[in-house]
DNA sequence: TTTATATACGATTAAAATAGTCGTATATAC
DNA sequence: GTATATACGACTATTTTAATCGTATATAAA
């Protein structure tokens, strides 16, 4: 309960092993998954996906790799966590309003209230806090 | 992601239920399950362990149920997920030494002040505040 | 222009965590 | 005694997460 997924995991090392890289170098899937133990192709999905959210930038061919496009001081943990893995709540029915239980639920409101302050939370810490 | 389980969900549900109900009534498992749509199998086990918990007190026999024990001002929303979850963090590496990742991890620092900044936000709230 | 090495991406399978069910025992008010 | 409630372990189903596989495409360098 209340876990990130490995997804969250490994795209946060593989940041924070960019942000550690030298300037203007680029780090490619198999550096950084045969570095910390990630299964390599599992890796490579993930920095796709940063990739289509511009968070990091790809260079294709021989040498190629990844490197960081994205100013991290600017980018809250929440909305990182939400550009991979969706709508970011304790509860679906925070954002979903087809909950069966819905009419007839006597906690809706407290969690909402709950749900919001982890929101908050996450909305004061930057990537940047956590790679650098 | 960072999703409670239903497991905690019904048990606010009926703490809440009970917290409303008249003082020193008790209330059934078949009684909140009906009125909530909750399995009354699954519910009847939930209630089971916050009575073992010491949170609610269990009546047997015909016209039995159940009711409030512990004071809920006094008991914050991390304590309650732990003792019917158990241990309370974004990742296992918060407790449990053994992930093979341990060295070569780069963000263990970092995801350790998160962590403890989710648990001071829980250990903030009182059960209180949900159920009343 | 061939080759080696890198990213791109959908489809599939495996594993783990969660959710729900079943059966049976026990207590107790009426 | 009987009906109704809690107690609890074992089991099954479902959902979510994690990992793998196969193939296509880009490009630097020999």
């Amino acid at each position: 309960m209340l876990k990130i997924t490995r997804k969250v995991e490994y795209a946060l090392i593989a940041l924070r092993h960019m942000q550690q890289a030298p300037a203007n170098s680029v780090s490619s899937a198999n550096e950084i998954a045969t570095q910390y133990g990630i299964p390599q192709h599992l890796l490579a999905k993930i920095l796709q996906q940063m990739t289509r959210e511009d968070l990091i930038q790809a260079l294709k061919g021989p040498a190629g790799g990844y490197r960081i496009k994205a100013d991290l001081g600017k980018i809250s943990l929440k909305d990182f966590f939400e550009k991979l893995e969706g709508p970011l709540g304790l509860m679906d029915c925070y954002f979903n309003t087809d909950c069966l239980q819905m009419k007839s639920c006597n906690i809706l409101t407290p969690i909402q209230r709950i749900n919001q302050n982890m929101r908050d939370m996450f909305s004061k810490t930057t990537l940047m806090e956590i790679t650098q």
